[in-house]
DNA sequence: CTCGATTGTCTAGCAGTGCTAGGATCGAAG
DNA sequence: CTTCGATCCTAGCACTGCTAGACAATCGAG
């Protein structure tokens, strides 16, 4: 019994190290460099191995965007506990959200760009998406105004943070501005 | 000479096939359909012919990208001349570019998503995309408010709809709210 | 302790991708 | 009619994701 343990940890183990190569491999040198063989050769193993822990390439990319997802969520959750008061939260959780974006760009894509084989918006929505999402919802829903809709508002801010992340990021807009967008954003769309 | 006119036009004319047939089969089948085996064979002509047109692949995207994006420009001015009345301009504004971007999604994704190796936000961006984004301003500054920066305030008000957008497109918003959507964004951005 | 069976891993290869070198072909000019 | 340059295509390169089949290591039964 033990030894099938220590096979299944040795297993899990190696899992983990695909996901977290992928991701690394995807920030320093960005998706294009994280094919099947430079994966394999970083993990050490032939690339067969990927196949038996994924179905292939998208399902590592779902793997790293779940991970991802979890960590966006943690972090919303650490910045917006820390702001006193909702103006200072909800702009707390806006720049917390474009530090992520920001500073993890491979991550981010595999979460909303990438075709990682994730369901969104139905019933099997993975877990850690489902909970970012609910981040979102507890700083915004208070400041959603009167007879709007939590969800609604919250889908909508989202948006226009994920535009303002992805645009940026693709040199569409100027990045010195970047925190005067989200005052405006905030100021205009949070009521207080 | 007339000779050499005769083939400088055929050759025109053989350059906007190649575009409008990336289109179409990108718009039918995805831009992953589009490989330069497929697009040669659409044209009847061999694959270095397309070479002879464009560096690449990425190049022949930038062409539908700045077809797109004089479109775009078009639609948006087109929706905002019919309109009357502040409010109901920005609405049909924001209205026509959702449009556009849900009735053409492989378009939408040349000029937004994918490396078309277009420049943006600097001194030789190209003159369409420079347009649409100008097309925006015009309507806009209108309802930027006192005391804040008319292409600032563009620039969020694009992004928020850049996040409809792609969110809606990739499934990760429910579509029948849209509307719900827009109407919460231009209540909420806009100064009237 | 031995010996099949099972599990795990790798080598080699397939079909497809973007792109290009070099030869064949064709038409205009002398 | 010949020459020569532009035009186009065939064939092939290095790469991609993915997989079949051979091989070796390990396990359990006798």
């Amino acid at each position: 019994m033990s030894v099938q343990e220590r096979k299944q940890r040795e297993r899990a183990d190696r899992e983990r190290l695909i996901v977290t190569t992928a991701r690394e491999l995807a920030e320093q040198q960005g998706w294009d460099a994280v094919t099947t063989r430079q994966l394999s050769e970083r993990i050490e193993y032939s690339q067969p191995v990927l196949y038996s822990h994924f179905r292939g390439k998208r399902e590592i990319i779902g793997a790293v965007a779940l991970q991802g997802a979890t960590e966006l969520a943690a972090a919303l959750r650490a910045a917006t506990a820390a702001a006193h008061g909702p103006r200072a939260r909800v702009i707390a959780l806006a720049r917390a959200y474009l530090d992520f974006a920001a500073h993890n760009p491979a991550v981010y894509d595999a979460i909303f760009q990438l075709d990682g084989g994730l369901a969104f918006a139905v019933e099997d929505t993975p877990e850690p998406l489902k909970d970012a999402f609910a981040a979102l919802l507890e700083s915004l829903e208070q400041v959603a105004g009167d007879g709007v809709h939590p969800g609604l508002f919250t889908e909508l801010f989202w948006a226009a943070l994920h535009g303002l992340a992805t645009l940026t990021r693709a040199g569409r807009l100027p990045p010195q501005d970047a925190d005067r967008r989200v005052e405006l954003l905030v100021n205009r769309l949070a009521i207080l």
